[in-house]
Formats: structure tokens, sequence, C-alpha cells
DNA sequence: GGTATTTATTTAACACGTAAGATATTTACA
DNA sequence: TGTAAATATCTTACGTGTTAAATAAATACC
């Protein structure tokens, strides 16, 4: 794979200023990278394994909850998954034994989900071989590039959070946005 | 939202080194970053246009081709879709009149695809409309920070890159991690 | 020329994402 | 109390991603 100038997508297309490439060129730069690792861990993962990187985003919240029932709406919105997505995906680890579901005692309406010990194994392996597997990957970077680039993606996660706070739910705005 | 320590995810359940623990952290803001950011990107371009990032991409790439046919291949190599994913994609934005499939005039195992004028028209409104939001949404990142953020970010896929030449394939798939 | 391999794409089966709407339950309030 | 609103989850429909296997044509080799 050769390497993609930064420059040279859409980009390319039609007339735009200097800030918007720089913008463009850095969120493409951020898809690649990000991409490209989460297909190589992601890959692994399923093969040795046989389990997604969602599966082990709900394994890792249920872990936080230290063996604790935790509601399914409280998994489901720290992972990336939306309420009407988290249902089937609960149910397929349900059904290979890694977690369990049952109706919450206080509320009828809410269910809640624990890990099995099976999925507690399961995710202990898979912690340790997933660390590995990116430190690996990460192998060459300097530790103090690796503090750069954690500070720097704080910064753009909360001027993102901050700009799309009141302009991302227009649902409109063609070009006013700026 | 509000915002997640870096060690506090997966990082607390076994005891690993401080160097896996910084390329994890790195990791999971990699994937943070780029998933907001994706999210709020993805559903402007859904709301606006009713059209995936995944369809820009394509768009994107057949742009690049300035009139003439490309491959189907071709598309799907330089999109992150897989030759057996393309083919549904292709169907629905032809479907929809965006894009033309024909048969290769010399190789009648190949398809070859072209944006009609529709495509092209919708392509200069995403483009722009695009460009616009993912500046608005980095507002306030000084460029200086997004030329280092750029940088590193390349380095890191460079590393990557040579890391899992010869590491990533221990189980198959040694081609293209593309 | 005939068979094997590679190449290009499609098909099929499945995992996972979103949005919209349905259901059931709790909560707020007139 | 009764009714409206909010909450928690599920269902459904669909778009998009993966891998594996099928199909077809070009290419290589004997």
């Amino acid at each position: 794979m050769e390497d993609t100038d930064i420059t040279d997508m859409q980009v390319s297309a039609p007339a735009i200023g200097d800030s918007e490439k720089l913008s463009l060129g850095l969120w493409l730069q951020l898809m690649k990278c990000t991409k490209e690792i989460e297909a190589g861990v992601g890959g692994r993962l399923r093969r040795v394994h046989n389990q997604s990187l969602a599966r082990f985003d709900v394994l890792s919240q249920l872990h936080r909850f230290g063996g604790d029932w935790a509601a399914v709406g409280e998994i489901a919105g720290r992972v990336m998954a939306s309420s009407g997505n988290i249902t089937s995906l609960v149910d397929r680890m349900a059904a290979e034994d890694l977690i369990v579901r049952r109706a919450s005692p206080n509320d009828r309406r809410s269910h809640q989900l624990r890990m099995t010990d099976k999925g507690a194994a399961l995710f202990a392996d898979m912690t340790r071989d997933h660390a590995g597997w990116v430190d690996a990957a990460l192998n060459g970077i300097a530790d103090r590039d690796k503090e750069r680039l954690i500070a720097l993606l704080v910064g753009v996660r909360r001027a993102f959070e901050a700009n799309t706070a009141q302009a991302m739910d227009s649902s409109r705005g063609t070009g006013e946005t700026k």
C-alpha cells in the first residue's frame, strides 16, 4: 500500500481554503490511521478468539462493574452502540454463555447484564492479547510522541464536542457552518 | 459527555507494563476521536444528502479518475471496502443513478464504473458541505497543532505498517491488510 | 490444445451499525 | 386518580462490513 499524500483526495475536487484543507487532511489521516489499526487488531481478535471488537467493548464495560449487574442501557451508552443495536449483540453473547441477562428487580422495564465465569476468563485472555498487539503495532513510536498524540487527540475531542454542542443538530446548514 | 481518563478502561484489568498502557491509551483516544467525528460528519451527510460516508468515498475515488471508467476492483482497493462488499454498494448507488456500470471492453471478467452527471453534481455538493463541516468541527484547533497531528499520525501509520508486515499474518491473510 | 492457476467479480451467510416505531413501566402532574 | 410524558428496551427494516465459496475469464505451463 503506497502512502497517500495528504492533499490528494477529496481536497482536490473544488477550490477550498487552506484552513479547510488542513482540517480535511487531519481528518483523513485520523480515519486511515484508526481504520488500519482497527482492522489489524480486530482481525486478530476474530481469528484468535473468535470475537469482535464490539463484544470486547461490552465485556470491558461489564468488567468495570466488578461483578455487579449493569443495566443494558448503561452498557449501551458506554459502548458506541445504540439501544436498538445492543439487543442482538447481547443475544449473541448470551447464546455463547459469555454474559447473562435478567430482569431488573427494581425497575420492571429494565434488564441487567453480568459476565459469566466463561466470559470473565475470555475477557482476561483477550485483554492480555489485545494490549500486546496494540503495543506491538505501535512499536517504534517514541513514548514522547505517544504522549503528544494523546494530548492533541484529547484536545481535538474537546474542541469537537464544544463545536458540535449546538451546531451539529441543526441537521441542515449547507456551508453556513463556517 | 464526560471525559474519560486515559487509564480507566481495559487498562485497569490485568497488570500491564507502562509501555503497553501508553500504547493502549493512544489507541483508545484514536478510536474515540475518530468515531466521534465520523458519527457527527456521517450523520450530517446522511441527513442532508441521504448518503453514507462509504458512498462519498466511492464517489471521491471515481472523481479522481476524471470521467474515465474505473475497474470495480480499483475502486474497492482504494476505499476501505472488500471486493465482496463493493457489489451491493455499487448496486444501490447505480439504482439511484449516481454511477453506471458496464462490462470492461478489454477484460471480460472485469466491470467498470463511472459517475453519472447526477452523481457528479451530488459529489460536488457533498464535497463542499463535507469540507465545511469538518473544518467547523475542528474549529479552535490551532493550525500548527493540526500539522503536528498529521505528521504524528503519518508516523504511526508508517510504524504500524512496518510492524504488521511480518507480524500480523501469524494465522493467515497475508495479502493486503488494507 | 488442454489443464491448472491466477485474477475479477458476484453470491451467500452472517455480524454489526442506525433510525423509526412498538411496548411496557415509571414518573409527573392537573 | 387519571392521564400525559419520560424512560428502558425490543422489533423491524435496512445499509454496510467481513469471510468463504462460486463463477467466469485470462494466463501459464506441459
